[in-house]
RNA sequence: UGGUCGAUGGUGUAAUGGUAACACAACGGUUUUUGGUGCCGUUUUUCUAGGUUCGAGUCCUAGUCGACCAACCA
């Protein structure tokens, strides 16, 4: 409720106006995807402000798919669609196809013949864009412009029987050639294409265009505030005319400008190229900006509606820093993830006055934010795994880690001080050996000793191995769609680092899809859905902010 | 080189003619058995030029810069 005392963005405004004002009691909105793709990053914007409006306002939202281009669009879309949005924590009051509407469709444009507002003409596509003109010259008139209404009546219906090949005939809607605005130079609105439709079959022949469709399918479930993104700023002065004409629901378009991020790319288009060019896994690549990667990443649904209210909703070109929303995501799993310890480039640590063969189960928290989710015993031993970038041969200034003659804290467990250091014939290190301080156990420390630093580390002997996927930004420029040349040459080479023998606590091997973990000192991660029984996966989500470096 | 929409710290968003603010980032301090988290603090803003007004980020005019618009895509 505090919530109310923020301002409103521009579109709210205009919305609690049009209550104020009684111009509609309650509102409809409509998220408004193609089924051609899978959701991602700028669609969150859409969906969190859609759905958002309605939970602010008395008012309901809808799904609807606009399907109106059978040769791009796939039912497996429709359902990565649906699951995103449900994922990410909304419901729609009703799910509709534009495709639900082309019967109406149909009649609607047949009303339109009758009232002289459009024809059918038969000029090809070049021809077409030949008449058009451009921003400074007029188009001309198509010769076809002036048949009679009913030969443009027999025409189209023999269009919608399947009498003309694909490209021959268009029906137009009348407006004006010398319009300054090229959408209304009689624009195209609908076109033969003898294609099989993901819903409908093959009943249609002809398929209407996205301007006589999206505005047409909005009035007919009564939307009262149709937001979009500014592309169709343009479109707008065609919405209306068609609705004025049509004399239907008058629905209203608005604006807002989409959201783009540094260092990736929101385009379905550009995407698609990423997934069939083999760049990524698939869609729902970790890498990916979709919903769907991003899940798969570790994000969380939370995060991400987080990020989009912060972003806010505006009408100026934007380039959102990418570090945003991984503070997002930082903020909820710091809260919910569950605190493990992984080592992920070992070295072997060795007590030397640590009993052979001895072990015994050390007391640790789950959640140090969150002392309800209780504690777990972990195994300790003789001999462990430690990270390599925890030791040190020649120590900066300021090293709060291992080096020759240093103390550190191995977490939940000894104060150690490291006493020698093993090398291979190469010069690298192999091992390090160390001393621990029996009385200084952790929760029952009698040493009086002071440990600047504090390791992770996991015991040899109980451990298990796993495969780590480290992940970094896609691209290695803020805008890769602003560089010369193809976009895809700015991948980022090391967008992937795959590490195969990691070392994980025996508490890991219980590890679920879904389960949020913080491996302790270095990430945040997530189970893979390729991981199998003898090797499990994990993903970084992101890295724990570090301060050291 | 026509039309449309925009321009507030490094980034995003507020301020609805009346003290330019919030968040992220950056930097410093503090706490800490995660160099994490938390807490405290610092740096950095109204595109330009005119005008209206007691008073302009906000209104007006002109300019500059940017985005979008000539698919049988959405």
């Amino acid at each position: 409720m505090s919530e109310k005392e923020s301002s409103l963005n521009f579109i709210e405004e205009i919305i609690s106006n049009d209550l104020e004002s009684k111009k509609y009691e309650s509102i409809i909105t409509r998220f408004p995807p193609e089924p051609n793709g899978y959701l991602h990053l700028g669609h969150a914007s859409s969906i969190c402000l859609n759905f958002g409006l309605t939970k602010t306002f008395p008012g309901s939202t809808n799904l609807r798919f606009d399907d109106t281009n059978p040769t791009t669009e796939e039912t497996e879309y429709v359902e990565s669609i649906k699951k995103d949005i449900q994922w990410l924590g909304f419901e729609w009051k009703n799910e509709f196809y534009a495709s639900d509407y082309f019967d109406t469709l149909y009649d609607y444009a047949v009303k339109l013949i009758h009232n002289n507002y459009a024809y059918v003409c038969d000029l090809t596509s070049d021809e077409i864009a030949n008449q058009k003109g451009n921003h400074t010259t007029p188009g001309v008139n198509s010769p076809y412009r002036n048949r009679s209404i009913e030969e443009n009546l027999s025409l189209f219906e023999a269009m919608k029987n399947g009498k003309f090949e694909d490209g021959t005939k268009t029906l137009r809607a009348k407006i004006d050639m010398s319009h300054p605005n090229l959408l209304m130079r009689d624009p195209i609105i609908y076109r033969i294409k003898h294609a099989h439709h993901h819903r409908t079959g093959n009943k249609w022949c002809i398929y209407p265009m996205y301007d006589f469709a999206h505005g047409q399918s909005d009035s007919i479930e009564n939307i009262t505030h149709s937001i979009c993104t500014m592309e169709f700023i343009p479109h707008r002065e065609l919405y209306d005319w068609l609705i004025e004409k049509l004399e239907i629901y008058p629905s209203k378009q608005y604006e807002f400008a989409r959201r783009n991020i540094n260092y990736t790319v929101t385009s379905k288009r550009k995407l698609l190229q990423l997934v069939n060019e083999k760049f990524v896994e698939g869609w729902d690549d970790p890498r990916m900006p979709t919903i769907s990667g991003m899940r798969r990443r570790g994000y969380t649904p939370w995060s991400i509606r987080e990020f989009c209210k912060r972003i806010g909703i505006g009408k100026r070109e934007n380039m959102v820093d990418v570090g945003l929303l991984e503070f997002c995501v930082r903020e909820d799993l710091n809260k919910i993830s569950k605190r493990v310890m992984a080592v992920l480039e070992p070295i072997k640590l060795t007590i030397e006055n640590y009993p052979e063969g001895q072990e015994e189960f050390l007391t640790t928290e789950n959640n140090p934010e969150n002392p309800e989710e209780g504690t777990r015993n972990i195994p300790f031993s003789k001999t462990l795994w430690i990270e390599r970038e925890d030791f040190a041969e020649f120590p900066e200034k300021k090293w709060f880690r291992l080096a020759l003659g240093a103390m550190v804290r191995l977490k939940s467990a000894y104060i150690i001080e490291c006493t020698d250091f093993k090398k291979d014939n190469d010069g690298n290190v192999i091992e390090v050996i160390a001393k621990y301080f029996p009385d200084s156990k952790s929760g029952s420390d009698t040493s009086g000793l002071k440990a600047k630093g504090v390791i992770h580390w996991v015991s040899a002997a109980h451990a298990k191995t796993a495969q780590i996927n480290l992940y970094d930004r896609l691209f290695r420029v803020e805008d890769p769609s602003q560089e010369e040349g193809d976009f895809k040459d700015f991948i980022n080479p090391n967008s992937l680092t795959v590490i195969q023998n990691a070392y994980i606590e025996p508490e890991l091997a219980h590890a679920k899809i879904g389960d949020y973990f913080q491996f302790l000192r270095k990430g945040y991660f997530v189970l893979d859905k390729n991981s199998s029984i003898d090797t499990p996966i994990f993903n970084l989500t992101v890295g724990l902010k570090d301060n050291w470096k």
